[in-house]
DNA sequence: CCGACTCGGTTGCTTGATGCAACCTTGTGT
DNA sequence: ACACAAGGTTGCATCAAGCAACCGAGTCGG
C-alpha cells in the first residue's frame, strides 16, 4: 500500500483498511493472536523488513490495535499485546482464512484449523462452534496446525 | 503493497490476502457487489488512479474473482461481475464494516446498513439476520444509506 | 577487561508500486 | 467536422517496501 488512506470514502470498510489494510498489518494482528508477541519472533515468523515491521507495530499501537508492554528493564524491552479492538478483528481473520481454505485449497487440507477452546469443536468461517453452536470470540479460540502443515511448528494458543 | 505475495507463510489468511490484499482490491469487490460493475462507474466511486484499477480488475479477473462480460459490442464494452468466489468474500466484508463500525464510529451512525433482504432485519457482524436468526450469504443481503451518511448516493443493492 | 552475541530497533540505499495527467481507439451526437 | 464518452494504456514523478549495515544496552565466556 502507498499512502494507507481511501479518502472520499465514507465506507466502514474503507475506514477499517485505512487501519489494517497495509501489507503486513493484518499478518502481524494474527501473528499476536497465535502468541508472538516480540519484535524478533514477528520478524522471523512473517519474514517482513525490520523498518516495515517497526512502523506497522508503531502505526497499529497508535491505533490501540496493539498495546506495547514492557516485560523488563534495562535495556527496556517490549511485548506487543492485542488490545480489546485488536482481538475484534477475530471475526474478519476467521472469514478471510475461510475463504483462503475454500478457494485455494492446500492438496492436504488446510495449514491451520480453529477450535473452540471449551469444546473442542470446528469454527466455522462466521466464528462460530460447529459443535456446541456458540458464536465465539478470539478468547474462545484457539488454533492448530492442520493437515496442510508438516513441520511449520507454530506456536498454537490463541489469548490476549 | 509492493510485491502482492508473502512468501514462505502457509496461512489461509497470507493467501487470502495475497489476492485481495492489495490496495483497492476489497473496495472495489466492494464496490462490485453494490452494483458498480463499470470502469468508470468503479474508477469515479473510488477515486482510484485507472491505471491501478485497470491493473486490480485484470488481477481480480485472473484470479476467477470477477467476470468480464461484454455487455455491448462496437465498441466492445464490458462489465465486471462478482463469481461465486468473489461473492463468497461477502462474511470477510461484513466482519471489517462492522469492526470499522464499532471502533471508528461515525458521530451521525454508520456510514451503511446491511439488511437481510427477505425479513428486512439488521444483519450481524457474522453475517446472520438479527431478526430472523438466519445464517445469511451475499445473495441474502442488500446495503442501505445509514444515518452516518448523507447524500452520498451510493446504490444499494447487493446481488451478482 | 575484551570480544562475541542478543534484542530491538534505526538509517541509507535500491527497487517497485502508486498517483497523476496525457493520450489513444471506437463510436455517438449535432 | 468537431466535441464528447467509455475504457483503457503510457510515461513520468513520488512514495513505500525490501535489504543490509549499523547502533546502543546489556549478557556471557574467558
Amino acid at each position: 500500500m502507498l499512502r494507507s488512506d481511501y479518502p472520499d470514502q465514507v465506507c466502514s470498510i474503507a475506514k477499517a483498511l485505512e487501519v489494517v489494510g497495509e501489507r503486513w498489518s493484518l499478518l502481524i494482528v494474527r501473528d499476536t493472536m497465535l502468541g508472538n508477541r516480540r519484535f524478533g519472533e514477528l520478524q522471523r515468523s512473517l519474514g517482513v523488513a525490520r523498518n516495515v515491521l517497526s512502523a506497522r507495530l508503531q502505526r497499529l499501537v497508535e491505533e490501540d490495535i496493539l498495546e506495547r508492554r514492557p516485560y523488563q528493564s534495562s535495556p527496556e524491552r517490549h511485548e506487543y499485546f492485542l488490545t480489546e479492538k485488536g482481538l475484534d478483528l477475530w471475526p474478519a481473520l476467521i472469514a478471510l482464512q475461510a475463504w483462503g481454505d475454500r478457494h485455494s485449497p492446500e492438496p492436504d487440507g488446510p495449514p491451520m484449523l480453529i477450535v473452540h477452546k471449551q469444546c473442542g469443536g470446528p469454527v466455522s468461517d462466521r466464528g462460530v462452534c460447529e459443535r456446541c453452536g456458540e458464536l465465539l470470540h478470539a478468547r474462545d479460540a484457539c488454533a492448530r496446525p492442520g493437515p496442510g502443515v508438516a513441520a511449520h511448528g507454530l506456536s498454537a494458543s490463541t489469548s490476549a
